[in-house]
DNA sequence: TTGCTCCTCACGTCACGTGAGGTGGC
DNA sequence: TTGCTCCTCACGTCACGTGAGGTGGC
């Protein structure tokens, strides 16, 4: 959609942020690659929907992520005709979500590590057990007069 | 909220269905017991929200569980302001993070045992070791000549 | 100066709930 | 018959987007 920035300034070491966070457009520029009206980027952001930095001199500047949920606004307004309120919520759960995939990424992961131990475990401990019927008979030598019970 | 019906009729072996989806209520009831007015009802079904069951001279019925889906509905609208469309996307999500907090839970237990199972083969196998050191030791019989060597 | 920004206010449209009005079956 | 149900249609209210109008700083 827009086009990333690379971070060739990233060399100078100055302090920049990663570029999908860099707050580059100005409203109108937000605006039109939104596809919506600057005044509803206004409405958007009392609303609490978008939260575009502010320059030294009060303007608004929107980030690639900024027009990224302007995006998805649009979308569940337009299409799906969901009032602010209602994408508000749809929002806060969609963090929700991500988390709880997240969450379940992780226990999945772990999990898998903690099968392995438990099999690796396991392995040794039948190897060991080997050990302990084989080695023994091998190394209890028998008196002569035991020789032909066994 | 509604008072749970004691399934005292499922022994006589008749098909009852669990009482909380029981559809117990016609609509002006229901209405009253959801606080809103019936036809409001009529159009939360016509939008897809609440599907009643239908008696076989096709008058609504709502169970308990409808009733709560209802008042689910009412918060949404009337305290967060969300209409229908939001509140239709909103009920989709919450079973969507239903099924991933199940899933968290599910995989959590899984871990649990998972670890279990490795603390205890890890266990065994430090005795098996113990005893392939020292059972070998006590088993291994000495012939006379050997006694003063160890 | 020009063209942007900032803001507030007003209007048109649309969604939704309420209510009326007319029908039919326990 | 009474009181419910079923349905459709119309109206009032409110949310939201658009646009105008006036201001100020690069």
């Amino acid at each position: 959609m827009v086009a990333k920035r690379e971070d060739a300034d990233g060399r100078r070491g100055a302090r920049v942020e990663r570029s999908e966070e860099r707050a580059l457009y100005i409203i109108s520029v937000a605006a039109e690659l939104a596809g919506m009206h600057p005044q509803t980027l206004r409405i958007y952001e009392r609303r609490g929907l978008v939260r575009p930095a502010r320059t030294a001199g009060n303007t608004r500047r929107y980030s690639d992520r900024d027009i990224e949920r302007l995006h998805m606004i649009q979308r569940l307004t337009q299409q799906e005709g969901i009032n602010l309120a209602g994408v508000r919520a749809i929002v806060e759960m969609e963090r929700e979500l991500e988390e709880m995939r997240q969450a379940v990424r992780r226990l999945r992961e772990e999990l898998v590590r903690a099968r392995k131990a438990a099999r690796e475990a396991a392995a040794r401990e039948a190897s060991a057990r080997e050990a302990v019927e084989i080695v023994p008979l091998r190394s209890v030598r028998l008196f002569p007069w035991e020789q032909e019970v066994r």
